[in-house]
DNA sequence: TCATGTGAACATGTTCACAGCA
DNA sequence: TGCTGTGAACATGTTCACATGA
């Protein structure tokens, strides 16, 4: 998504290919498990079926690592959860906020694999007043007045925001200028931030439509064959003859 | 993500790239805004700035659709809404169920956007047997035993996992095995599925990881000029000696 | 005149296939 | 012998820059 940085080609050989950052965490955690199963070794192959890529991807993303491998052998384990830990900063631990307690905010902040790895919840904040104070998560909720303080005093850089979409940006605007410069974005909004911020999106409703369109491509297809299951019905009904859309308008201009 | 099919290589001119699907959502949701304010037409560079892309892009995604605007005008603002839910399939009702109804399968039912583009909550589905029967987003909560006649009985075709990671793959396989073709999974678990089955999976810890090599690259320049925030601590904090970590081993074989 | 639509150049990402090393 | 590491071929995605047509 959007990345801050002035986007040199790679200048030396320093530059981790953005898609091989995005299945590091997917190696490490197929790695960690193997760990926690104590297996020594794993090779290119079964690391690759584990974390649900092909083998030559995952020794390409290796290789811009370095040669952490051996040779008809394979990988180690605890050296490569090691390795990979420390490319993805989770040798650090990172302090985080999650703006906005409703519904979602609250389950991120009570989902597990957020401590887990480097990864620490240093405050809830929401800009309801009568939220404050509340417990959530082991947390008491602390009023949107706060947040530049808490952040300030905790050294966060990494912002969650799970407000309604109408609060995203305004929320966004304050943690950048508190000093936040990573944000992760479930509000269904596009956010404009300044160079050096990046930001990443988690949204539902997108995903669902992507979901939809290949769905709607096998629904054609299927066409071809038998018409096995019941398709779903097209809105307003499959009996209906005319225009059946009470959402979509039927404008057809020039 | 998965995509299922045989990738054939855009046989016709059908086929339309995956990069400008996963954005079309982005567009129909900016021209929804306009459309709600009644703006008439829009140029590209109005839009994409709206949609957070660059113009160039826009008009080369709007291209493979078909020639939808006008030269020297732009865009009709209703008619694009409505060519770009067809595409995507949005003018067909799609009924979805949720299963695991913890913190975030709650969160998700909750989530307004849900309903309100062509998708609808056909059942809200838990493992749990004291969760049945309770109310959750206005609908009732159903037993797992019913998960293949729900499917069945109303056509649905998309599934969501918001299950513990341990319960991912068999609700997937159990889901698949009824007639979903489309999963969204939000447990943090690589899911294996037969061909022809689309599977998009949303992973905050991945998300973050993410983000936190990329902050790490920032504290790195940051090096060069001046130090100008207090960097996160280094894991065990500044003055601990020893190795602090009791989830990153310090191994270092070969 | 002005913004779309698009071929061509460029950049990134994936896969193949095999050389090279334990 | 067997698996890693990687150059080269291929595929996808992005940006440029301008011809085209309302």
């Amino acid at each position: 998504m959007a990345t801050g940085r002035t986007h040199r080609p790679a200048t030396r050989s320093r530059g981790i290919p953005e898609a091989t950052v995005a299945r590091l965490p997917l190696y490490l955690r197929a790695l960690t498990a193997l760990s926690e199963r104590s297996v020594p070794t794993v090779s290119s192959e079964e690391l690759a079926a584990a974390a649900g890529v092909n083998s030559a991807k995952l020794r390409k993303d290796f290789s811009y690592l370095g040669s952490y491998g051996t040779r008809g052998v394979g990988y180690d384990v605890e050296y490569l959860v090691y390795q990979i830990s420390r490319e993805l900063g989770l040798t650090q631990d990172w302090p985080v906020v999650i703006v906005g307690i409703g519904n979602l905010g609250a389950a991120l902040a009570n989902y597990g694999g957020f401590a887990s790895r480097g990864f620490r919840v240093a405050a809830l904040i929401d800009a309801d007043p009568s939220m404050a104070g509340k417990p959530v998560a082991g947390l008491r909720v602390k009023h949107t007045d706060e947040l530049e303080a808490i952040i300030e005093d905790n050294g966060v850089s990494i912002g969650v925001i799970a407000t309604p979409a109408g609060a995203a940006q305004q929320v966004c605007d304050r943690l950048v200028a508190a000093g936040v410069t990573s944000i992760l974005n479930f509000a269904p909004t596009v956010l404009s931030v300044p160079d050096g911020v990046d930001v990443r999106k988690v949204d539902l409703s997108i995903e669902l439509q992507i979901l939809a369109f290949h769905e709607q491509r096998k629904a054609g297809e299927e066409a071809l064959a038998a018409p096995a299951r019941p398709a779903p019905a097209v809105r307003g009904g499959t009996a209906g003859g005319k225009g059946p859309d009470g959402d979509v308008p039927a404008v057809m201009p020039a």
